[in-house]
DNA sequence: CTTAATTGGCACCCGATTGGTGCTAATAGA
DNA sequence: TCTATTAGCACCAATCGGGTGCCAATTAAG
């Protein structure tokens, strides 16, 4: 539960595989080969990232993948949004929208329940600013996020708050 | 995506109820009908919050539930634990295995592959982190949440760390 | 020019998960 | 006795996710 789906995973490897190869072009089975994954997933994993605007990508024999974003700004928020889609809000919201007559049921005192909407999103949020937060260049260099667990897991960053 | 299930959000529902309705004993039905849910999964949901010991069951025409525990001592996490299932490790885990010789594939270079395996690690154990710091009283009463996001949101607790 | 290896873009299948229900006990008040 | 509840399953249907098939476009190498 709350896990991330295979091709939000196979998506974050190749971004780490990218960053470790910084400046190559490396196709989706040389990433696949190497850690062996399914590479046709991989490969679509890599398109979804293309589509965004986070890799160049080259046809033909030589093509394949290269960053096309600063490792440390790609954040892992950006990277997961591409590859599974914006965070679907809960449906919850939709019920609230129902309790303020934007629906077919009325009377239901279904905006109480909703009582229980806030909290819920702020724990939401709160999972995203953490996606959002860290970046491909601290997955692909574990000892720039050891670094930042000194100063504290969940401190937040000085600059913006 | 990173969406709570059905069940755990019933479950949630209703506990908020319940701390809403400290001392009384509520039957899944009123609970059901009060928020317009399927009433027989909101039993089950309490079902399962009775078996993990955090409420009281009476059975009879005037049997329902009641919280055992003190609002601000029970945990999302906990409920969540107990309405989804513990959190499953990361198939990458059994890889590293896989990677210090525990199974058949041996040369396969998938160590480098949970390179990746640590920061998302962290990440999870972050989003866990934060449904336990979270209780179900500040599910029901929403602005003791908001007291404690004016003294920064994800701030660690001062009594632990 | 031909061939091969790649990306691009779908559609599709299959198995697992999830939301939801049926059914049958056990309990207890009216 | 009757009824309304909890307890504990088994079960079904729909959705979703992992994975594949297929074909077109591109491009380097022969």
């Amino acid at each position: 539960m709350l896990r991330l789906t295979k091709r939000a995973e196979y998506g974050l490897t190749a971004l780490v595989h990218l960053v470790d190869h910084s400046g190559e072009t490396v196709s989706a089975r040389k990433i696949s080969e190497h850690y062996s994954l399914p590479h046709r997933l991989v490969g679509e994993a890599l398109k979804d990232l293309c589509r965004a605007g986070f890799l160049h990508s080259e046809r033909g024999p030589a093509g394949g993948y290269q960053l096309a974003r600063q490792p440390g700004s790609l954040t892992v928020g950006e990277a997961v949004a591409a590859l599974e889609g914006a965070p679907e809000g809960t449906d919850c919201e939709a019920k609230a929208l129902v309790g303020l007559g934007y629906g077919p049921l009325g009377d239901l005192n279904v905006e109480s329940k909703c009582l229980i909407r806030s909290p819920l999103h702020k724990i939401q949020e709160d999972i995203w600013r953490q996606f959002e937060r860290t970046t491909i260049q601290e997955l692909a260099s574990p000892e720039f996020t050891l670094l930042r667990n000194e100063r504290g897991t969940l401190q937040p960053l000085q600059t913006s708050a």
